[in-house]
DNA sequence: GTGGTCTAGACCACC
DNA sequence: GTGGTCTAGACCACC
């Protein structure tokens, strides 16, 4: 498990370290039911804060990405495991709607788009085929 | 041309005066050369301090959204005058990947996700398309 | 005579005309003696308000660069009418400063520098030679 | 670290914070890595509101010249990270320009502001090996 | 403690 | 009338 933090980016690092990690789950890095570094192992790792990654670790048990067992661990979660779909389909709208509105402006067509997505998406999932267990 | 503003959101106020702005821009709501309220105007009948607002159109006038010619106005800029291509691209690799994580959280597929996609978009098309001079 | 406006920059337009109208003396496009065109002709010629051009020239007197014959019309000044050498010593010292200081931020020498500046100077002079009378 | 305001130059006082900072790095006062004081200590001891400052740190982060890390302070940016070269390769013809133009009115001959600059850069790039860490 | 945002209100240059 | 700057002072998120 591995991504950089910038802590220069005008995003919050614990946000950095919780869209991370939600990367790796999606790209199948991390998968169900695998251990994540303790709060303080990875604070160690990153030369962070250890209250920086618990806040992140507070917000991805949260989203329901991992679950924290107490004196035991932290957890991925089973890919089952996360409802709260309505919050979530929310958001992808109004990401979806940026990258609409950021493409308008770039002068780049909605049918540019969808092909630029298409193959983006391509190159992700291929990335997360070769790390299926 | 009107978008709400929410004064709870973790967004500033000025972000989300810009991202209205480039909305109304990407949906032809507000077109090239076409006249903005001037910085009190809009702080008045947003209940704003006129601050906000000058900050939002500077921020605009440097992504070359707008154009403020002092003492005369602000008017939307026209579309051929805005470059830094290269910026845009990288913001909206970004803003891609983000979409195919949440996504994934979601466990939607990625063929689900491009139908997804491909619905809003017409959806904004259209509205775009009725705007049209 | 002829040079630019750009109604968008943050330069007020009428430092634009002295900058524009000092540049062309320069370069001998615009010669001792020479003839400008009225206020209000030139705010006709390039749209602007004759405000703005009176501004311009009021400040190209002070600054020696032109004289103003009430009655009579507007002249390029004879070169050795220009004195105020003490206060362009000191522009001329700030504008080096500046350059400097860009030309290390770009990771630029003083070495480079001076090579780019000679051979800008050659350009520039050569435009100037072509104009001489 | 020190550099003088003026309050009445009609340079507003944010930018001439930014053209200190820039300077007092070009002049190797400050150094990569260095800490700046914090937006309130800067304020304090200029006599001035901690927004102006801001604003001025602001800019000077978009420029890449300073990093600016939230909730622990402000440093000189590593020389490394400032890229935008094309952007500051027109400005500096654009102050070249400014140079020649001045120099001519002051019938200064190119050679002789070749001379002069020379001088300056050596004075300049005195002061700076002084600092060399 | 660190920087970021916002309001309120004054003052300025430019058109 | 137009946008830009500045102070004073409050409040917020993050470390």
């Amino acid at each position: 498990m591995w991504f950089p933090i910038d802590p220069r980016s005008p995003t919050p690092i614990y946000q950095q370290i919780v869209d991370g990690v939600k990367e790796a789950v999606a790209k199948n890095i991390l998968q169900g039911g695998e251990r994540l570094p303790s709060v303080r192992e990875l604070a160690g790792l990153m030369t962070l804060n250890h209250n920086t990654v618990a806040k992140a670790y507070q917000e991805l048990e949260r989203e329901r990405v991992i679950d924290v067992v107490r004196g035991r661990g932290t957890f991925v979660a089973a890919p089952g495991s996360r409802p709260d779909r309505a919050e979530r389909i929310v958001r992808m709208k109004d990401i979806m709607k940026q990258l609409w509105v950021e493409a308008h402006h770039l002068q780049i067509t909605s049918q540019d788009l969808m092909t630029m997505m298409q193959d983006a998406v391509l190159e992700w999932d291929q990335e997360r085929g070769q790390e299926e267990s």
